[in-house]
DNA sequence: CGCCTAATGTACGAACTAGTACGTTAGCTA
DNA sequence: TAGCTAACGTACTAGTTCGTACATTAGGCG
């Protein structure tokens, strides 16, 4: 019986530099992409949180710079499942097969992500160009997509002409658009996108898709 | 001399109901498309506007039902654009590749809409759920689509086991990503997704990827 | 040609919202 | 253990923003 009559605000850490700021960005996290940056509400995020919106004042200095913060974080966690990336020991076809699955896991993972990419394209990216931890980030997987089609083209597998970036927009294209799209597409098509049941198909069919374009007898 | 010393207002048509109705959708999908539902103005809206901010409560009702009333239209011109799709005398390889050309086309010549549809999502597509004439428009490609891929199919040019909703995903993804995200991809890969000197490029890659795709040899 | 209503304009308010001034305390360090 | 500072809380404000009450008029119609 450490606490019986003790304070409420005693439970739990208190002054907990590192964890007061990490809830702050969870909390922002989901606010940002359940809103939008001007639909979230700072007094909001304030509330879910163990601490008040002064914190969040003086951890981050405002809203657009806290928006920045998520953004960095989010960024940050794909940088991070790029990084472990492990398939160059698979022949070409597997592997870029394998990368498409990657990527297809990880947007279906991080749906909050995807709604935060929506929306700092609406803003135009403005908040990545101001961030210098996002200006140099790069991309880890366009390297490995680069050595794929490299190896790919040199064992005469591959016969498409395109570069890795472009490649790469290949794949999220259809990713991105079957998360951050499902609700229109769902409400007009009448087809849920990321039902489960359809997961394995979707998965199959981008798979298909990226290496039946890589292979493709371009002779005709 | 008619009216030199008249006030200003009598320039131009006066209590033209169509026509204002018509501005205040115009300058509300730019409006919208710019900042999004929240962020969106109702009385930068109006200043906009030959008229004033009561005039849009006059003939919308409010800020959600003006958004709603920007979606319907939107979306109305697609539809309409998609019942003048003339494809189907082709043969089916090239009525495909025609049809993804034509989004293509579509997605590039209307950004704001594509703005508008990343917002809706961002909404959840709660605005189309709520409207009658959203609900019911069907999609007139569709049924193109449908019978593109029957013929493809029975002449033996496509192997691809899809129907005409997934086919109409897969190319919307690429058209939509391009558009949609081409603020984050910049500022990330250093590249303009739409830079008008890239724009064959694309569009070839994506006729390229969804012809690949649907007649990829399927015996191995 | 006067009346009636759809269409329009003005002025305002209630509620919300980002941000801050000021005060307090936990807990490390000398 | 005293003191100092990073961390935290409260209460408030200035400005914004959606929405509306009230007043006005154009112009079609009987």
């Amino acid at each position: 019986m450490t606490s019986v009559e003790e304070p409420a605000h005693t439970g739990g850490r208190i002054r907990d530099a590192a964890r007061t700021r990490a809830e702050i960005l969870d909390v922002a996290t989901k606010e940002f992409a359940r809103a939008g940056l001007a639909g979230a509400r700072v007094d909001e995020i304030a509330a879910l949180t163990r601490t008040t919106k002064r914190m969040i004042y003086y951890y981050f200095g405002g809203k657009e710079q806290l928006f920045t913060a998520v953004l960095e974080r989010a960024y940050s966690v794909i940088r991070q499942a790029e990084q472990e990336l492990d398939v160059e020991h698979l022949d070409p076809v597997a592997a870029i097969r394998r990368l498409a699955e990657l990527t297809f896991d990880h947007h279906e993972a991080h749906p909050d992500f995807i709604r935060l990419v929506s929306i700092e394209n609406i803003h135009e990216a403005g908040h990545i160009a101001a961030s210098e931890q996002l200006g140099r980030i790069g991309s880890p997987a366009l390297e490995v997509i680069h050595r794929i089609l490299e190896s790919g083209r040199k064992s005469g597998l591959f016969t498409a002409d395109v570069d890795a970036v472009d490649l790469h927009a290949m794949i999220s294209s259809f990713c991105f658009f079957r998360v951050a799209n499902r609700h229109t597409f769902g409400a007009l098509f009448g087809r849920d996108l990321t039902a489960p049941d359809q997961r394995e198909h979707y998965r199959t069919m981008l798979g298909d898709m990226v290496i039946a374009y890589l292979t493709a007898d371009r002779t005709a």
